[in-house]
DNA sequence: GCCGTTTTCGGCCCGACTGTTTTCAGTCG
């Protein structure tokens, strides 16, 4: 947590949110009212994937419009931007060492037990709670055995192991998707008749917490025996008749769970999540007088059908039909806003990986790719694409060997040459010349304006300086983007999912100048990268901005992450005409700062 | 503490599994 009291600017929206979560914690474990803790926690989570700073919100007075900030969370946000501390919060942890606040992030470790621990057995940190469990002491406590014991100290390691993070998409989906072909080799024939992951996998957010997977089986039994028996699994966390826990050598944590087919729609919905969405939804069912679980609809008497009348949805979209509303894709399911469009039948035609037709940033081996450019143009060719932009890095990024004016000019006669051949050939393919030009350290670019002039497509993108303060690297990057010639800003915050954090850069500001100078701005689908996210890509769109999709490949088979980028389209809500790249080629380019108006 | 197609008070989702229990509380998703 970045949060420094008396610095109350430099608080982010991630510093905010954790600042209310911690608030949450610390009143479970007082065992406060539950709707008041899970008032504080849907506030943080509105905060932290809300699309602009909440400073600016702040600034404007409109803390209350965030969905789930009322008057009391609005006050105390206030006094927290104004102060930078909340007199309120601080109170709250006198009362809590941070300890035992850290105790209920441990698996199997909840607010009650981690009360009870120090209470009744004093412990007021993690490792005190190691000691007492490895010295047998907490058997002591009524309800507790050796099997507790056991069952912590396994939480602990795990929890040591895991750190906070979460498991980052692209390490996460490879794995689920193959631990599923596994466990069908595994199962004797008909022994899965459906099998899907759900969760946050199956909603494309950028990191998984743990995996669930779906499958309807005529033998329940024999299929969580195979899933047991996986050679990746190194644990069992539980196991019953429908469902089942284990733990992979990676720490990632797997559920599976064996439904009837009858109530696949419903179970496919339950567990496809989010939590909030399915909230929103369970109180929709609710005011139509059923109760939705995830086995299907009951009803509780309020409606028109009589109490206890049940009714099941072999597909999700059935479900949500009965509800009366349109099926809403699962990278929409966060509770921004997806379940009113879907009552109103306005959820947007989102963009699909069929609409791609070219990339505008990747690399080849004239800088730190590893294909030759040819190579790379038969790679999008084989993915269907018509155009492909040569974006390999300038100057001023020493590591990688960038490319001077005078190289730049020599590969322009091979991407010359290779064009001739395609067009001898009557084929569409276009290759398209380009730069990943670096963003020196003071706003000026790794290229000079004369050459930039000369090519198709110019990416502006940051790699160095990542660290520079607030103001520095936001006016650095506001000086290229109003630069005529940068086209696309790549890669905008510089995170690293997992390892890196975004820089500090000023995005609200970054993304009203490019909408302003017409500055596109990329999302990078790597799947470290996924940058910018969601959120931002949302915000970008709103403001007025286009984007673009790109794989930043450095090999053709980078290529194939695409669909990490697209699923960060889809959950920002984007259609297809707000990406570029989705356009055919006259319209691509013509979309372009310097060529706007040029052709149709 | 938040919120409104039951609107300014009275609600706020629901079931599986575990461990230590004789009927359930805690945790998790």
């Amino acid at each position: 947590m970045a949060a420094e009291a008396g610095k109350p600017d430099r608080l982010s929206n991630r510093d905010v949110a954790a600042i209310l979560a911690n608030v949450a914690d610390m009143l479970q474990i007082l065992d406060a009212n539950r709707f008041r803790i899970i008032a504080f926690q849907n506030a943080a989570e509105a905060i932290r994937t809300l699309g602009q700073d909440i400073r600016v919100v702040h600034a404007e007075g409109k803390l209350q419009t965030i969905s789930g900030v009322g008057k009391g969370i609005a006050d105390a946000l206030d006094e927290l931007l104004t102060e930078g501390r909340v007199e309120e919060f601080d109170k709250l942890k006198e009362k809590i060492p941070p300890g035992v606040v850290e105790m209920i992030h441990i698996p199997d470790v909840g607010p009650k037990t981690a009360k009870r621990l120090w209470d009744e057995l004093g412990i007021t940190s993690v490792e005190e709670l190691r000691q007492a469990a490895e010295a047998g002491r907490i058997r002591e406590l009524k309800g507790f055995g050796a099997k507790s014991e056991q069952k912590i100290l396994k939480g602990i390691e795990l929890a040591a192991k895991r750190g906070d993070e979460r498991t980052p998409l692209g390490e996460a989906r490879p794995l689920a998707l193959r631990l599923i072909e596994e466990l069908i080799e595994a199962t004797p024939e008909e022994g899965i008749t459906r099998i899907e992951a759900a969760g946050s996998l199956r909603r494309w957010r950028e990191t998984i917490g743990d995996v669930d997977i779906l499958a309807i089986s005529p033998q329940s039994q024999t299929v969580i025996e195979a899933f047991q028996k996986l050679p990746q699994v190194v644990d069992v966390a539980g196991s019953g008749e429908t469902k089942c826990s284990v733990i992979l050598t990676t720490g990632l944590r797997v559920d599976l769970r064996v439904v009837e087919p009858k109530h696949w729609g419903a179970a496919l919905q339950y567990f496809t999540g989010s939590k909030e969405h399915n909230v929103q939804v369970r109180e929709l069912a609710q005011r139509q007088g059923w109760s939705l679980n995830e086995y299907g609809l009951t009803a509780t008497g309020a409606g028109d059908a009589a109490e206890g009348e049940q009714r099941f949805f072999a597909e999700e979209a059935e479900l949500y039909a009965f509800l009366g509303m349109a099926c809403p894709p699962p990278e929409l399911r966060e509770n921004r806003g997806e379940v009113k469009a879907a009552r109103e039948g306005v959820l947007p035609e989102l963009v699909r990986l069929e609409d791609i037709r070219g990339e505008l940033h990747g690399h080849s081996t004239w800088s730190d790719g590893t294909a030759s450019i040819a190579a790379m143009a038969e790679a999008a060719r084989q993915r269907g694409y018509s155009y492909w932009n040569v974006a390999d890095h300038s100057t001023g990024l020493g590591m990688v060997g960038g490319l001077d004016s005078k190289r730049l000019r020599e590969q322009s006669d091979e991407i010359a040459a290779l064009n001739e051949q395609w067009r001898e050939a009557g084929e569409e393919f276009r290759l398209l010349r380009g730069t990943e030009v670096e963003i020196l350290s003071d706003g000026a670019l790794g290229l000079p304006d004369e050459a930039l002039a000369e090519l198709d497509v110019v990416v502006a993108s940051i790699h160095s300086g990542l660290r520079q303060d607030r103001e520095t690297i936001t006016e650095r990057c506001l000086k290229a983007v109003r630069n005529p010639h940068v086209d696309i800003l790549g890669h905008a915050t510089g995170r690293l999912i997992g390892s890196r954090p975004p820089s500090e850069i000023d995005m609200e500001r970054i993304l009203r100048v490019c909408a302003e100078t017409g500055t596109v701005v990329e999302i990078n689908a790597h799947p470290s990268r996924l940058d910018v996210n969601d959120v931002y890509a949302r915000r970008a769109v709103e403001l007025g901005c286009k984007i673009a999709i790109n794989s930043d490949a450095h090999e053709t088979s980078g290529m194939e992450m695409m669909e990490y980028g697209i699923a960060v389209a889809r959950r920002a809500w984007l259609r297809a005409a707000d990406v570029i790249n989705t356009y055919p080629l006259d319209k691509m380019l013509a979309a372009l700062k310097d060529r706007r108006g040029e052709a149709a």
